[in-house]
DNA sequence: TCTCTGATTCGATGGACGTCAAGACAGGCG
DNA sequence: CGCCTGTCTTGACGTCCATCGAATCAGAGA
C-alpha cells in the first residue's frame, strides 16, 4: 500500500506562537480547519484523552509505554495503536531507549489547539 | 427505536467555571475524559470546525443555517447531520425562529475543553 | 547465539461515521 | 386550504475506526 499520508503543512503545527485566531473570533479558513481537526479527533477519544493527560503530567514530561498500558482494560496493541494515532495527529513524540519506549507531548501543538478554542473570559459588555 | 441517551452529567457542561484542571497539570480521570471526549470528537471533522466558528464568530453570536449551508459543497442534509452532531455534543444550541433555524455556540464548554488543553506558557525551570 | 521481554505491525471483525437522495415536517403567503 | 421554501429525518452505501489475537521486530542478558 502507498505510505501518502503527508499532508501539507499549510499551518505550520511546529510553531512556537498560536498560528491562529480564536475559532470565536473570525471565522477559520477551510485549511486551517483540515490542518487543526485531526489533532481535535484524536482527542475525541476518552482512551486516547486519558493517554494524553498521562504523557503530558508525567514526570519528567514523559512516559513509559509499559506505565500507560496496565492503567486501561485493553490490550496491548489497542494501547498501541492509540498511541500511534496520536503521535500521527502531532500530538506526542516517541523515543526508544533500550527496552521501553517513552512518549512526550508536544506543547505547542496543544497551544495553538487550546489558543483556538480560547474565549473572551466573560461577556460582559 | 428507545430514546435511551442520557448519559449521566458526570462532569457539568453547563458550568460557568472550568470543571478541571490542565490535562497536562493531572492526569485526567476515567469520567471527565468520557464526558468531554465528544466534543473533542465532534471538532475532529473539518467541516464542523469551520461550522463551529462561523457560529461563535457570527454578528449577534448566532448564525441562520441559510447561511452556513452555502458556504460548502455539501448537501443541506449533510450539514444538517454535522450540526446535530455539534447539538448532540453540547457545543452549540438551536432555535427556530420562523422559517429559519439558528445556532449559536455554548461558551462555557469551550472554555472548558480550552482550560483543558492550556499549558504553563513556558516549560522554563 | 538463543531466549526473554517490551512494543509494534498485521489481519480480521463488528460497529460507527460521512455523505447523499428521497421523503417528511414547519412556517409563511396566496 | 394549498403551495412554496427552508430544515430535518430516514434509509442506504462505502469507508473509516476500535479492538483483538497472532505474528513480527528491537534490545538486553545469559
Amino acid at each position: 500500500m502507498p505510505k501518502q499520508q503527508a499532508s501539507p503543512p499549510v499551518v505550520d503545527l511546529n510553531a512556537d506562537t498560536p498560528c491562529c485566531p480564536p475559532l470565536a473570533q473570525r471565522r477559520v479558513p477551510a485549511e486551517t480547519a483540515a490542518a487543526l481537526a485531526p489533532a481535535f479527533k484524536a482527542l475525541g477519544d476518552p482512551v486516547r484523552l486519558q493517554l494524553m493527560s498521562m504523557i503530558a503530567s508525567a514526570e519528567g514530561g514523559e512516559a513509559c509505554v509499559c506505565d500507560l498500558t496496565p492503567a486501561f482494560d485493553l490490550t496491548g496493541p489497542t494501547i498501541s495503536h492509540h498511541l500511534k494515532t496520536l503521535r500521527e495527529a502531532g500530538l506526542v513524540d516517541a523515543e526508544r531507549r533500550g527496552t521501553w519506549v517513552y512518549y512526550r507531548a508536544r506543547p505547542q501543538i496543544l497551544r495553538q489547539l487550546a489558543a483556538l478554542l480560547s474565549i473572551e473570559p466573560a461577556p460582559r459588555a
